[in-house]
DNA sequence: AGTTAACCCTGAGAGC
DNA sequence: TGCTCTCAGGGTTAAC
C-alpha cells in the first residue's frame, strides 16, 4: 500500500540509477492496469534519455527528453532495477529496457497501478490536475485544512485521504497522523476548530517526515527501487490494532468510507 | 453539491 | 488437504 512515504523512497532510490540513462524500449507482458498501457509504448520511449524522477502526490514522473511517463502503484505496485539475466516473475507486467542491458521493472499483483506516457506539462493532466498541496510542502497547513472543510460533514478521515484535500495519505497515515492528534476519525470534518486542523497538519507532517526517514512502511510486499523493506511499521502507533501506546487502552477498529479505521476512543476526541 | 457505494484485482489467512 | 469466504485498499465513476 504505497502512500507518499513509500512512493518517495522508491523515489530517492531510483533517481540516481536511472538519471541520465537512455532507454532501449520496453517489454509489456499484462498492459491490463488500471488504465490500458499503450501498445506503442516501446517505440514511442527508444532512444530516450531519462533526465529526473519526480514524486507528486501517490504519483511517479519519469522524465524523458521529449515527454514523460506517469507512473501510480496503486496498492500492491513496485518499481526497481532488475538485472538482464533475471527472469519474469508472474506479477512483472512492464519492463523499461535500459541502454545497459538491465530494466526498470513495474511489479503489480492487483494491478492497481498504472502507466501513462505524456508530454507538455504533466501538472495539466487529468489525473494531477486537481491534486491538493503536497503536505510537505509550503502550501500546506492547518488553515488550509480548516477553509477546506467548511460545511462538510464527511468524516475527517475520509477528509484527509481524499486527494484533493491533501495528496500523498492513505489509510495508514491518516489513522497514525490522526491518533497523533487526539482527532477521532469519524469526527465530521466541518466540526473540527482551526486549532486541532494546526495540530493535525502538524501530526501529519511529522509521520510522513518520519516514515520517509525510516523508509517507509512494509506490510507485506512494499520494496524499494533496490528490493528492501522500510522499517516504519515498527513505529505505527494504531493501525493495526493493540493497545494505545499513550494509555495502554484497547485500541477499537471502525469502518469509515469502506476503509479499516484504527482509534484509542480514550485519547482521540 | 456533497456523500456514499461499487468497482477493478490477487493473495493471504481463517474456518470448515 | 482443499475448498470457500473474507479482507486488504487507491482512485475513479455512478448513484443517491
Amino acid at each position: 500500500m504505497p502512500e507518499l512515504p513509500e512512493v518517495e523512497t522508491t523515489r530517492r532510490g531510483l533517481a540516481p540509477l536511472l538519471t541520465g540513462r537512455r532507454l532501449r524500449g520496453a517489454t509489456v507482458r499484462e498492459p491490463r492496469l488500471r488504465y490500458p498501457v499503450p501498445a506503442g509504448l516501446g517505440e514511442q520511449v527508444a532512444g530516450q534519455a531519462i533526465t529526473a524522477l519526480e514524486r507528486r502526490g501517490k504519483y511517479l514522473i519519469l522524465r524523458l527528453e521529449a515527454g514523460w511517463l506517469l507512473l501510480h502503484l496503486g496498492m500492491s505496485g513496485s518499481l526497481r532495477l532488475a538485472g538482464a539475466a533475471e527472469p519474469a516473475g508472474r506479477h512483472d507486467h512492464v519492463d523499461l529496457e535500459l541502454d545497459g542491458g538491465d530494466r526498470l521493472r513495474l511489479t503489480d499483483p492487483r494491478r492497481f497501478g498504472s502507466l501513462l506516457p505524456g508530454a507538455g506539462d504533466p501538472a495539466e493532466h487529468p489525473r494531477l490536475r486537481a491534486l491538493g498541496p503536497e503536505p510537505l510542502g509550503p502550501a500546506f497547513d492547518g488553515d488550509h485544512l480548516y477553509r477546506r472543510a467548511r460545511g462538510r460533514r464527511l468524516a475527517v478521515k475520509a477528509f484527509l485521504m481524499d486527494a484533493r484535500t491533501v495528496v500523498g495519505v492513505g489509510n495508514i497515515y491518516a489513522n497514525e497522523a490522526l491518533y497523533r492528534a487526539g482527532i477521532r476519525p469519524d469526527r465530521a470534518a466541518g466540526r473540527i476548530s482551526r486549532q486541532r486542523y494546526r495540530r493535525l497538519a502538524a501530526a501529519l507532517r511529522a509521520v510522513l517526515e518520519a516514515a520517509v526517514a525510516a523508509g517507509g512502511t512494509t506490510l507485506r510486499d512494499f520494496t524499494d527501487g533496490a528490493g528492501q523493506p522500510g522499517y516504519f511499521a515498527l513505529e505505527l502507533a494504531v493501525y493495526g490494532g493493540g493497545a494505545c501506546p499513550s494509555c495502554g487502552g484497547a485500541l477499537r477498529r471502525l469502518r469509515i468510507a469502506q476503509r479499516s479505521t484504527w482509534l484509542c476512543p480514550r485519547c482521540q476526541r
